[in-house]
DNA sequence: CGCTGGCACTCCGCAGGCCTGAGTGCCAAT
DNA sequence: ATTGGCACTCAGGCCTGCGGAGTGCCAGCG
């Protein structure tokens, strides 16, 4: 059926396009891949394939090139999942399992992601949102100077310094001390957050969490440290903290440097700009795929991003992924990615 | 006199082919500066600066361009102190001032001495060694399971889990925190590791600290803790934690691709390498400027670093700069690079 | 003795023209 | 439906010629 010989023509085109990055005529494409009919039959395909916007060609009379939409129609339908290597899966878990702490794990997470695939990578740290508050520790530095430091269970510690209106007591601080502890640890955030507020006794809430007013108004020290936590549990500012590695894959790009290489180059420094090409996180060895002008930016219409979220069971905590050209390699990078993600929530796991 | 000729021409050449980006010819330049001579008479001067070696001719009639010798007279006789705008001091303060942790003051600052000098820009976060002991927390989060936090006076948080062999009641725990606390808090790092060294009862000193043995061998949990904080404290993996920023400057390169761009690409990510290339810092105001081949590798001979240390007083925590071309605006970028030194060393002072 | 104007020379970069080869579309034949 | 054949198109490599920017050198001038 001459349908199924469309879609192998297609097929055989990217991967031919991806391998050499050239323009894939007909003779070639029948020479390389067994395919086995005449080069004009294949031509014949071609001008359907192009008619339904799946490929075109860069200008008359060169090869084909695929489209967005051909890239789709291929990694919705034509991939074939294609394990990893021996070496790669030995690289993965002897590359990952040395890390110490939580900074350790993305920073070998996306320095690993992006010797596999190439590409550039990109890792976003584990959310705030969804831990759970393993310790909340009260340290006076001086009488009205208090360190207020918060660990959560995916080891990211974050600390804050409050400024008291009135000198604490030894006692004092450690009734509060246990009272936060009490509230606030084994929680998740968003409940930590409730909690904490309930714990304060008869004050109005305040509304907007504005760090200039709090330490003015409060004569009873707890307003102001749990103030300090929620700030420090809300930090949206952390949310969107992200690891970057392998730019220097950019250079293999060569060709279309304006067009493509300097616009990822700006987006790579704008974290939130990343995080949202790298668009919803699936979950669960869901891997997402978006292709050219699928995403959300103009400019970054020739790169394609290669994504999934990574975290324990279904809830995740965070996405990672790679960005790249059009052009890539799409099975590999999937299975890199897919791979890469469960070998850090094994790890985020076990720590 | 000829002599103050020649080196005001050189000077011209380095500051019309900094703007311009393109060999300069004498006629262009009498009529750009106003040295009141002819153009032949510049030529004269030419062929002596070239025979001297501080510029050459990219290939025969075209204008001349600096060498690194050429930069090099230029940066240390012929460079004239240029102050900031108050536009600029304005943006230095207002972007840094808002700073709420170390990590937020690196970035900020990368940022910032990426946007000032449209370079590739270079913080390393403050050194380890220099800095003293603010708190140690002991948080016990099972019987057997201790949390060990670090936090020094630069506002660093390090964080070690140590497995102990046997449960820890309570008094123990407070017993061993006082006792821990009072030999380490407010002692530079080196001092503290000895200090906590010496506390530890009869036990033989570790000679290597791994991390592997350590937990196996002690009865008395002191030893391990000790352990977990002195490896911390001599953690060199953050000696050369960098930020890096600016990355999209790289674009501006437009030609010489291949020759400067790559290799810097490379060098981005080997945090070792940049830190190499920034070179010994100078300090209180001191900057350090490498042009070219000065610098120790090779493929980076076409592009320059200027960096100075920053931190209080004259015992400078660690390094920042940028990385360039060697085609670059050396004086503006010098005062770039000191104003953003010394705010910064300003801010680490306050907190 | 240093500066200057003049002049011949060099050579890059660009534009135009030619040619080749890869690849196509279409058509008639099977 | 597939195939071989054929005419057509067009990017890219190569040569050529030309203009212009810039140089080096020399003779003259203050």
């Amino acid at each position: 059926m001459q349908e199924d010989r469309r879609l192998a023509v297609l097929r055989a085109i990217v991967e031919d396009y991806v391998h050499t990055e050239e323009p894939v005529g007909s003779k070639a494409l029948v020479e390389r891949h067994g395919l086995g009919v005449s080069p004009a039959t294949v031509r014949n395909d071609m001008a359907v394939l192009e008619e339904e916007g799946y490929i075109t060609q860069p200008h008359t009379s060169a090869g084909r090139v695929p489209t967005d939409k051909g890239y789709r129609l291929f990694v919705d339908r034509l991939t074939t999942v294609k394990p990893l290597s021996a070496a790669e899966k030995r690289a993965i878990s002897s590359f990952l399992d040395g890390a110490v702490d939580l900074d350790d794990v993305v920073s070998r997470s996306v320095r690993l992601l992006s010797q596999l695939t190439r590409q550039v990578a990109v890792v976003q740290y584990p959310t705030l949102s969804s831990s759970t508050v393993r310790h909340v520790e009260l340290v006076a530095l001086a009488p009205e100077r208090l360190l207020v430091v918060l660990i959560l269970s995916t080891g990211r510690v974050e600390q804050r310094l409050v400024e008291l209106t009135s000198p604490l007591g030894e006692e004092e601080l450690a009734a509060l001390r246990s009272r936060v502890l009490l509230a606030a640890v084994g929680q998740r955030i968003a409940d930590a957050v409730t909690a904490l507020r309930d714990s304060v006794p008869q004050q109005p809430e305040p509304q907007q969490p504005d760090p200039e007013q709090a330490p003015g108004q409060v004569t009873d020290p707890t307003g102001a440290v749990v103030d300090a936590l929620v700030e420090a549990m809300s930090d949206h500012r952390s949310d969107q903290r992200v690891a970057v590695g392998g730019a220097a894959n950019l250079a293999r790009y060569g060709d279309s440097f304006d067009s493509a290489v300097r616009p990822l180059l700006e987006a790579l420094e704008e974290h939130v700009v990343l995080l949202k090409l790298l668009g919803e996180a699936g979950t669960g060895g869901l891997v997402t795929v978006r292709i050219g002008a699928e995403g959300p930016y103009e400019e970054l219409s020739s790169t394609s991003a290669v994504s999934t979220g990574y975290g324990p069971e279904d809830q995740s905590l965070a996405t990672l992924g790679i960005v790249g050209p059009t052009r890539m390699d799409y099975p590999g990078t999937m299975a890199a990615v897919r791979a890469v993600a469960r070998y850090v929530t094994r790890i985020l796991d076990e720590a």
